[in-house]
RNA sequence: GCGCCCGUAGCUCAAUGGAUAGAGCAACGGCCUUCUAAGCCGUUGGUUACAGGUUCGAUUCCUGUCGGGCGCGCCA
């Protein structure tokens, strides 16, 4: 609808310049006002071209108006204020969006292919530790911005970055050998920065299980005491040497186990990916070492103290970095230049990075290496996720890896269920702080406006319930006369459906899920408003008909809008 | 100290530079012998942190101040 009448009032502009009766842009931005009295579209330039034509906004919009064709779909137009054109469109235009609706179906809301590639990686949490709540929105965040990015035409994949060469790894593999080690009631120290999680018995207890007493080595915690981060990869050194090959074997033991439970955690959550990319892939590849060798020849490196640095700061970074540490270990920087280059090799259109916000810091380096390759940095979108703060009894509950004392993102899902908790996730904006209540996301209660918009579907399938069980059959859609639907509630209804492939086009362009959330609820209640108001059952039947057909549009466009959050559509509640 | 994000109703949050800043919850008052009351209707609630600037017009853009979060590693 608001396609038509831009087209309109565009070709209306274009005619104008032609004869020399208007300068500037003629792609003109229609926009739903807020205020009721100021129709259904509402443009503004006149405003905005009155200045260079030196001209009276009111006088050049009057002008406007009177060019503009006639047309089924406009009632009249109005010019108020400093200058807008206020568009009031006719009840039948709004009646047309229904049958568009039960024609189109599931992919009600589908923009037309674009032809542009998305790769989208997000989550991408180091596999030392199941997902907690943080990771949980970036999750749900990421793969409703994939589903929204889909229906606007794009052609996604995700991708999840699997973390598995670094030292964080590591320090899990110590962490169970640790408790593998008391599992045979060998004096062991468990290492001071370790991950103390309950999973991490498990997975040494599968260990055990798996391959006996065969890692079983003496302890040896080597100093300096005082420097715990220097202790630790004095520990970890001393481990790979002391089990040799089978090192592996723990490392992979750890990285396996984890790797298993995120995947699992996120097909539960609805989250699958297209594809799992592999850190240690690019350093058995030799990828990292070609990269560096490109940045060494155009002259971005140079040698400091032992290592190997990178000039970030030519790049508009605030310091140099380093990409070899002094003992020739690369660092997870050095890594992530050469996955992101590759990203860029595979040649998509667009590559949007979902990070948590206290990753912000590391956005103008990763660009700055994209520069310094002849990328263009501009094809990187980094969107942040703000963290997510956790209430509980109105206390606010910390949250550690390291500690174990968290909640995992399973925890959550099994308290308040998928729905709730996807739904409660994008309902604020990325980049806003967020307060998680989990005693509130945990409560059935109305508050949580998921069952809000689920129950205005459910409520719809069960009025097709009861016409079955009162005998009663619905006609082909088709053959309805829509023309009867003259209430203001209908009205409403069909003027909130039309706007869905609106709301579509702008939350996929502003990267913001939240958008389509919103617009449900507002949907949502324009139904429980019509629900109350009219009856459908007991109405005679052309009419009865009529507002069935719209019964059915609705439950579409709610039923669609809800599978981009990725939230089911119940039949009943 | 420097950088990034943020500051909107009692609370949680919306608002491509547009017109009288909106929802939900909470509070208060109504609505079920009829299709699900997890609902509907109504009332109350604001110096958009503060001070300037840009312009026809600012919650939105710019500068500064205050307040909160995060980051500033040869960790990832």
């Amino acid at each position: 609808m608001k396609r038509k009448i831009a087209s309109l009032l565009k070709d209306t502009l274009d005619t104008l310049s032609a004869k020399g009766e208007f300068q500037g842009s003629t792609d003109v931005e229609l926009t739903r006002p807020r205020q009721e009295g100021h129709g259904d579209f509402a443009a503004n330039v006149a405003l905005t071209a009155a200045k260079a034509m030196k001209r009276a906004p009111r006088a050049l919009a009057e002008q406007i108006r009177a060019a503009m064709p006639k047309s089924r779909f406009i009632d009249r137009i109005e010019i108020a204020g400093p200058g807008f054109l206020n568009f009031f469109v006719s009840a039948d235009a709004w009646r047309g969006v229904v049958p568009e609706i039960l024609g189109q179906g599931d992919t009600y809301g589908y923009l037309p292919a674009n032809g542009e590639r998305v790769l989208l990686e997000f989550v991408s949490a180091n596999p030392n530790g199941p997902l907690h709540v943080g990771h949980g929105r970036g999750a749900a965040y990421g793969d409703s911005l994939a589903r929204l990015m889909t229906s606007a035409g794009y052609s996604v994949e995700r991708e999840y970055y699997v973390n598995d060469a670094g030292r964080q790894m590591d320090i899990l593999a110590l962490s169970v050998w640790a408790r593998y080690m008391q599992a045979y009631g060998e004096p062991v120290v468990f290492p001071a920065n370790g991950y103390r999680g309950e999973y991490v018995l498990g997975i040494a207890q599968h260990l055990k299980e798996g391959v006996g007493d065969s890692l079983v080595r003496p302890d040896k915690v080597l100093p300096p005491d005082d420097d715990i981060e220097a202790a630790t990869d004095a520990r970890i050194a001393y481990l790979k040497t002391a089990l040799g090959p089978l090192y592996d074997s723990l490392h992979g033991a750890g990285l396996e186990a984890m790797l298993a439970d995120i995947r699992k955690d996120l097909e539960e959550f609805g989250v699958h990916y297209d594809r799992w990319y592999s850190e240690r892939s690019l350093v058995e590849s030799g990828a990292i070492a070609r990269t560096l060798a490109l940045l060494e020849a155009h002259g971005d490196l140079y040698e400091k103290d032992g290592a190997r640095w990178f000039r970030a700061t030519r790049y508009g970074d605030e310091k140099d970095r380093v990409v070899v540490r002094e003992n020739a270990v690369p660092t997870y920087f050095a890594s992530d230049i050469a996955y992101h280059f590759e990203k860029y090799e595979r040649g998509y259109d667009h590559l949007i990075n979902i990070w948590g916000a206290d990753h912000h810091g590391y956005i103008p380096r990763v660009k700055g290496a994209m520069a310094a390759l002849g990328r263009d940095p501009a094809r990187l979108q980094i969107l942040l996720v703000q963290f997510a703060i956790l209430y509980r009894g109105g206390q606010r509950a910390q949250m550690s890896t390291r500690s174990g004392d968290f909640v995992t993102l399973r925890e959550l899902r099994e308290e308040v269920g998928n729905d709730a908790a996807r739904f409660f996730y994008v309902l604020r904006k990325s980049e806003q702080h967020m307060d998680f209540d989990l005693d509130l996301a945990k409560s059935r209660s109305n508050e949580n406006p998921v069952f809000y918009v689920q129950y205005a579907h459910a409520r719809i399938v069960s009025v097709f319930r009861q016409m079955q069980e009162r005998g009663l059959a619905m006609a082909e859609p088709g053959a309805s006369d829509l023309g009867l639907l003259v209430a203001d509630e209908e009205l409403a209804l069909m003027r909130a459906l039309s706007q869905y492939d609106e709301v579509i086009a702008e939350a996929a362009a502003a990267r913001e899920p939240h958008q389509v959330a919103y617009y449900l609820r507002e949907l949502a209640s324009h139904l429980h408003a019509y629900y109350n108001a009219q009856a459908f059952l007991s109405v005679e039947d052309p009419l009865r008909q009529a507002r069935l057909t719209l019964l059915l549009a609705v439950r579409q466009v709610l039923a669609n809008g809800l599978t981009v959050l990725g939230v089911s559509a119940p039949e009943a509640m």
